[in-house]
RNA sequence: GCGCCCGUAGCUCAGCUGGAUAGAGCAGCGGACUUCUAAUCCGCAGGUCACAGGUUCGAAUCCUGUCGGGCGUACCA
């Protein structure tokens, strides 16, 4: 048959799990393209694929004989139950759940959260932070070295209203007893005189007071910006006092989200390095003066990306593009990864464009690097506006998580009998799993490139797709083992040892077992799109099947063989479900 | 103006490198707890996939156009 050996990989990806049962478990649709090219009929094709396939002993030892062709030329094929008890057996008896460590794994370096200290975080940066935190558990555990990095905003104008808040406004006794607390307060305080609304000044009596008495507020907080970037001494001790109080509270958040960065690489860290980023891009002629500011002029752009303001000041453009070099030198990645709203997508195609042709002392590593972002929608409100507290601020991160675990504990404290033998902690533990995990599965399950509606109301349904079926999913499972007082870790080396302990009759049993042993297709399939919800529909299909399995079929009341082969089942998916929500950085409760 | 993204069930969304009758959840209706956690399961109902053309054996998916929405578009990040 004249294919190129280059397309078989195209030709394999047209081979994908059936819509109905009844074709089987998994389809080929390669004979009807095929075909047309070759100038034949495509079930005669197909005819002659199923008659090599039934006599290829590597495939009638894994699949059942193809009768024949099915409507156009569909080859539809079913996996023998010996064969899928000896993948379930295998799969038990394996750490990583039956997925292979990637043979030619990849440096990696994702960039994501990236806040600005300082600055209350807000719900603006759950969706950074959650999304590039879970790919780099994904990434990792499939065998990558990853890198992140947390490029922190510690160096931009929110310093110099903080700067001048603290000179005209600051209260010693509230800083004294809440740095963090004040701080923000000052960042609020000025960022209203210096660029709130009529509006909005008018509903703030002292912002309002402040700015009548300070016209020239915006000038001199850009003014302290600048003095701080160019080393007044003042401005940078103060800068140095308050880095550290910022970034506990930061800290703080990240705990709480179960969150940990390889690095935490701000803006300052590169600040050195500006200069000459503008002075290369210069005079290597990609950089050129235009109406008093620098910018990098690409083809087919129709503004310019600026590196340096006619005030002589750097742009974050410029940080970004120390940064890419930096990386490029220090780690040599074959990728980094930038988790930032879609709204930066220009942003990003002119960096990454001035980061390849640049001539710079990286340039070898630089073209060589995939650079990609990783785009995401907005987070908005249940009436599809930009997410907002009834008073028009940003919405807290810290509040939404505590409303999500104050949301969750009023559920926990109620119902099943199950629950009640809980003590304090454990309930607390719970509620933090369950409320935290809501909040994180919500936007993850989301399609990442559209905007996305914050209800708790939807995500703590605890029914349907959500982190709680899930969790309860595995806690059933937790229920069986303890109720049983099954040894698991025996069980696994049994049925590893001899696979015929594993017989496969009913068909909820055959749908979990096919199921369950999807996940290192599924995490490539997340890897291709960097897409997590790819992950988080599976884990719902999982947890589905498993559901259905679960109240069909008695377990500990089984016998034999059968009662062999449903704790295996049981005791898989439920670590298959741990690990897939592990990898969503997602807590999982041994009881709930 | 130009560029990017998006219009799928009453609501919130999957599905988008073309595949068989378009899937979930919620909401609605009807069933299932003396039996391993009912935070569950089983069933019913509900859609001209914005619209119009085109390519194809086959289109929600690819191409073109129209309408509607979001975002970005020179010195914020």
């Amino acid at each position: 048959m004249p294919v190129a050996a280059d397309e078989v990989p195209g030709l394999l990806e047209q081979v994908r799990e059936t819509a109905d049962p009844k074709f089987g478990d998994y389809t080929a649709t390669l004979a009807m393209p095929l075909a047309k090219r070759l100038r034949v009929k495509p079930r005669d094709l197909a005819e002659k694929l199923i008659a090599r396939l039934n006599d290829s002993p590597d495939f009638t030892a894994v699949f059942e004989p193809i009768e024949g062709p099915v409507g156009p030329g569909f080859v539809n094929v079913r996996v023998r139950d010996d064969a899928l008890a000896r993948g379930v057996a295998a799969a038990c008896g394996d750490a990583r759940l039956g997925v292979l460590p990637l043979a030619q794994p990849e440096t990696i370096v994702l960039d994501y959260s990236s806040p600005n200290v300082a600055k209350p975080m807000h719900v603006g940066h759950i969706r950074s932070t959650v999304i590039g935190d879970a790919l780099a558990r994904i990434l990792r555990f499939r065998g990558h070295r990853v890198i992140t990095d947390n490029h922190l905003g510690d160096w931009g104008t929110q310093f110099g209203m903080i700067l001048w808040g603290w000179k005209h406004c600051r209260e010693d006794a509230a800083y004294a007893a809440d740095p963090t607390a004040e701080l923000g307060r000052l960042y609020r305080l000025v960022r209203k005189v210096v660029d709130a609304k009529p509006e909005e000044l008018a509903a703030d009596p002292v912002a309002k007071e402040l700015a009548a008495a300070h016209p020239e507020a915006g000038r001199e907080v850009l003014l302290e910006t600048a003095k701080l970037h160019e080393g007044d001494a003042e401005n940078r001790k103060l800068w140095e006092e308050f880095m550290p109080v910022c970034r506990q509270e930061i800290e703080r958040i990240y705990q709480r989200l179960d969150i940990e960065f390889d690095h935490t690489l701000g803006e300052s860290f590169f600040q050195p390095l500006l200069h000459g980023v503008v002075e290369d891009l210069q005079a290597s002629g990609l950089a050129r003066e235009s109406r008093g500011a620098i910018g990098v002029f690409l083809d087919g752009q129709e503004t310019p990306l600026l590196i340096r303001k006619a005030d002589g000041a750097f742009l974050y453009a410029t940080t970004d593009l120390a940064t890419i070099a930096w990386r490029a030198e220090h780690w040599r990645p074959d990728r980094i990864l930038y988790i930032v709203d879609h709204r930066q997508s220009q942003h990003f195609q002119q960096v990454f464009a001035t980061a390849r042709s640049w001539g710079c002392r990286a340039a070898k590593q630089l073209a060589a690097m995939e650079l990609v972002h990783i785009a995401f929608g907005t987070v908005l409100g249940e009436d599809g506006k930009p997410f907002k507290t009834r008073a028009g601020d940003t919405v807290g991160l810290e509040a939404l998580l505590d409303e999500g675990v104050e949301r969750a504990a009023a559920i926990v404290g109620e119902g099943e009998h199950a629950r009640q033998g809980m003590d304090e902690a454990q309930r607390k533990a719970v509620a933090e799993a369950v409320g935290i995990g809501a909040i994180k599965y919500a936007d993850l399950s989301q399609n990442r490139t559209t905007d996305y509606v914050f209800s708790f109301d939807k995500m703590l349904e605890l029914k349907g797709n959500t982190a709680a079926y899930m969790q309860y999913a595995v806690a059933r499972v937790e229920g069986i083992a303890g109720r049983g007082g099954i040894d698991r870790e025996a069980l696994r080396q049994q049925v590893a040892a001899d696979p015929t302990a594993v017989e496969l009759v009913d068909p909820r049993e055959r749908r979990l077992a096919l199921n369950v042993l999807r996940l290192a297709a599924v995490l490539e399939d997340v890897e291709s799109d960097y897409r997590p919800n790819v992950l988080t529909a599976w884990l719902f299909e999982l947890a589905g099947s498993f559901s259905s399995f679960y109240d069909a079929l008695p377990v500990l009341k089984a016998e034999g063989r059968q009662r062999t082969t449903r704790l295996a089942l049981a005791d898989l998916t439920g670590r298959t479900l741990r690990q897939g929500l592990e990898l969503l950085g997602i807590r999982v409760p041994k009881q709930m």
